[in-house]
DNA sequence: GCTTTTTAAATGTCAGACTTTTAAATGTCT
DNA sequence: AGACATTTAAAAGTCTGACATTTAAAAAGC
């Protein structure tokens, strides 16, 4: 593990590189332990808050843990689904929300993403996500239901649907971009015709989902993808128009 | 932006999470200059070391760049797309090799998400992408092509394939999931026969890209993904063979 | 043998100094 | 007046050394 004396980046930058790079090709193991940081400033020939800012770059990206105390330390994380996840969140929202990327774009993608895993959620579904996605529908269907509280649903019957799938690879990517959407879904208001319309398709996917009929699902996904396009650029052209008119 | 006295967290941990929420909600705007380090120790009440500390973690996760200098300082960064795909295949490729996950579950993942794709890709496909895609069968027709050259070049083929969706945000996830499965398919060498297999189905995708048709894409990308998961089995059965003979 | 206390190693935090980089401000020459 | 060189100040980057806190092992006490 060394430093490039030529590399023009911080000293912390490049430390964190090294040992990012010895994690990636193997040469520190899951849980391993990592020289202290007193070894590590000696080892790379800096002073300890250089070895430190570094290390905390690594935490910052789930690649290490620290534990304080005596045979504590810095050890090499096993990052988890539920942390790059985590991760995917905060960087597909902002991505979004700093990119003026297009609601309709967004949308595609959501679905698009979504539909994929149409074929293995209706082979792999079982109870517990039929009745979970049938609990939120019937949670939809009440009448002053907040819009914040119609998202959160939308949201847990989406997520079920993924979960269905029983591939916990297309779960992490599209749990992500689903959640990423929500400050997008956020603007729309849904009044009480496009729920009704938005419930029927929901129901319409469950029911497909219960007869393992793939294609269904995916038929109902594009109706729903196509809808959510509809609403969202409505909302957006009554903005424009607003702003028109000042 | 305030820190929680009672929080367990170390404090330069609590500092990035404030800052960073500060990012998200929008109370500091895309290259919108933070205060000094001196400033935010002071605003903190800490030490410019500690502030140092959280301010790496949030350069880590490229949230903020600095520069130095007069008139330097941490600017919030406008994350680019290039920077969270660089992110998410970090991300990913820890994720596949720390966590077992199985090569079957892996191409299944990988092999629906570009399916995702295929009914924009039919929409939007251009002269380019179909150039590349042919340039990249015709290269992996070349014989004596070595096993790194071929997945590099298989890499370049499916790329062109999302990157004609003409969708950043799917081009982003899946260019992702596709390197991050490098790894698990470098394991697979590719004999002659498995070779011309392959680039016939390439051609199948590159012909039904060329004549709009999604559907086509859609099957031959099944085919391929069964394909590839039966020589993703046979290396790992073979594998088992060879260390119950040991 | 169990509990309590001690101890040492490690991270977390702080204060202060020095170095390097950078762009604006100032000065100088034509 | 404009172009170029020099100065300067602000800010990040780095280093040193100290102290605080946490933690688990080791030692002591019962």
């Amino acid at each position: 593990m060394k430093i490039d004396p030529n590399d023009a980046a911080d000293l912390s930058a490049q430390i964190a590189e090294a040992i990012r790079d010895a994690i990636i090709n193997g040469q520190l193991i899951v849980d391993e332990r990592l020289p202290s940081e007193a070894e590590l400033a000696e080892q790379f020939d800096v002073s300890r808050s250089t070895v430190r800012e570094a290390l905390k770059r690594l935490a910052a990206q789930s690649l290490i843990r620290t534990q304080r105390g005596a045979f504590g330390g810095a050890f090499v994380n096993r990052i988890s689904f539920e942390e790059a996840h985590g991760q995917q969140i905060t960087t597909s929202t902002l991505l979004l929300s700093m990119n003026a990327v297009s609601f309709d774009v967004a949308c595609d993608a959501r679905f698009a993403m979504e539909r994929a895993c149409a074929p293995f959620a209706a082979q792999h579904r079982n109870a517990d996500h039929l009745a979970t996605m049938r609990a939120e529908i019937h949670r939809q269907s009440q009448p002053g239901l907040s819009d914040e509280s119609w998202c959160a649903s939308d949201v847990a019957f989406h997520r079920a649907l993924v979960d269905a799938a029983d591939n916990p690879v297309l779960s992490y990517q599209l749990a992500g971009a689903v959640e990423a959407m929500q400050p997008l879904m956020n603007m729309i208001t849904f009044t009480a015709r496009s729920r009704e319309r938005i419930i029927a398709l929901h129901t319409d996917i469950t029911d497909a989902l219960e007869a393992h009929d793939s294609a269904s699902i995916e038929l109902s996904l594009i109706e729903l993808s196509s809808y959510t396009k509809t609403l969202g650029d409505d909302v957006i052209a009554a903005k424009k128009s607003a702003k028109q008119k000042r």
